[in-house]
DNA sequence: CACCTATCTGAACGATGTCAACATATCTTT
DNA sequence: AAAGATATGTTGACATCGTTCAGATAGGTG
């Protein structure tokens, strides 16, 4: 292998691309907004050829669900220590929907391309439901923390909630 | 007009561009879905030049907008009558619901294009308002229709439920 | 009639997603 | 270690897209 080497060096095989990739895509959406977000512009981002990003996503909508799932385990990971935070069920649930809101409202971008990859996949219905994962792993995550089903109605609320603030 | 070899005759000067558009664009969003919804795909649809459109919207985002508008019209006039056929205000909230939901449902394609278009709007801060008036109407012929802010719960769940329905 | 304005066409430009052919680095086998 | 096999990256090309610009064509107004 390699020595993973500094910026400055090019191994001509860049060590982890793929990780790379979805990085250079979360530092664009940042940046330069959704709309800025291209296959392109991701290998330009990461130093690399146009077609560099093939040999690790099928498509562009396979690279943009790479990193809406990065957005899902963070958000799940958020709303398991928002979680952890409270000890009663019910505290737990409002302080999930808080954390909810929270990640919605600090990274618009990210939920967007989130949101809009969850709506392409089941549009397209291509991917049968590999990374929609996230969206089920952070309700399970929510019903776990002892969600009558009857209560995700609050989580509900808190995901449109979560919509509003972030777009608008 | 140096020839008419067409039964129907295009006068060059197509009577009606900007309606005849949007009746393409809707007709694409029905047969091919909303990824095939492109400026040229439209102008193709209608018989014209790429260019064309360009003299009666100033974007495609333009565009999109219209044709969101015309979905959202509809939408309120659902719900405008779903609405009259309950006498009582709380049947009339579920009659909306259901409305609603069935919309979305029937239409998914053009309620994500009338989705996106808002949230694009949002999101870039172009236009002032003046488009997504939709969105607000038929919040509004909600709220007309004897909803308390409290009640306007119901409506939110309404619409994630409109949402689940259309994207899985 | 001439003029003006709105509307449509045609060709062009840059950017994008994607692919095929080729180059180079790493891994495996002997 | 030599030699192939495999993974990874580059170049170049193609079709499409959004958009603009110069000209053609109509309808309306003086």
């Amino acid at each position: 292998m390699a020595h993973a080497h500094e910026v400055s060096d090019r191994p001509y095989h860049h060590g982890d691309l793929s990780r790379a990739l979805v990085q250079a895509g979360r530092r664009i959406l940042e940046n330069e907004g959704p709309a800025a977000l291209s296959l392109r512009a991701v290998a330009r981002e990461a130093g690399v050829s146009p077609a560099a990003p093939y040999h690790h996503f099928k498509d562009k909508c396979d690279l943009m669900n790479a990193v809406a799932k990065e957005g899902w385990m963070e958000l799940g990971a958020a709303v398991a220590k928002a979680r952890s935070q409270a000890p009663e069920a019910r505290a737990a649930m409002t302080n999930i929907g808080v954390a909810y809101v929270c990640f919605a409202r600090d990274n618009p971008a990210l939920y967007r391309t989130m949101y809009d990859s969850a709506c392409d996949r089941e549009t397209m219905g291509d991917h049968p439901k590999e990374a929609d994962s996230g969206w089920r792993h952070v309700r399970e995550a929510l019903i776990d923390a002892g969600a009558d089903p009857a209560d995700e109605r609050e989580l509900e609320l808190a995901t449109i909630g979560a919509w509003c603030a972030a777009h608008g």
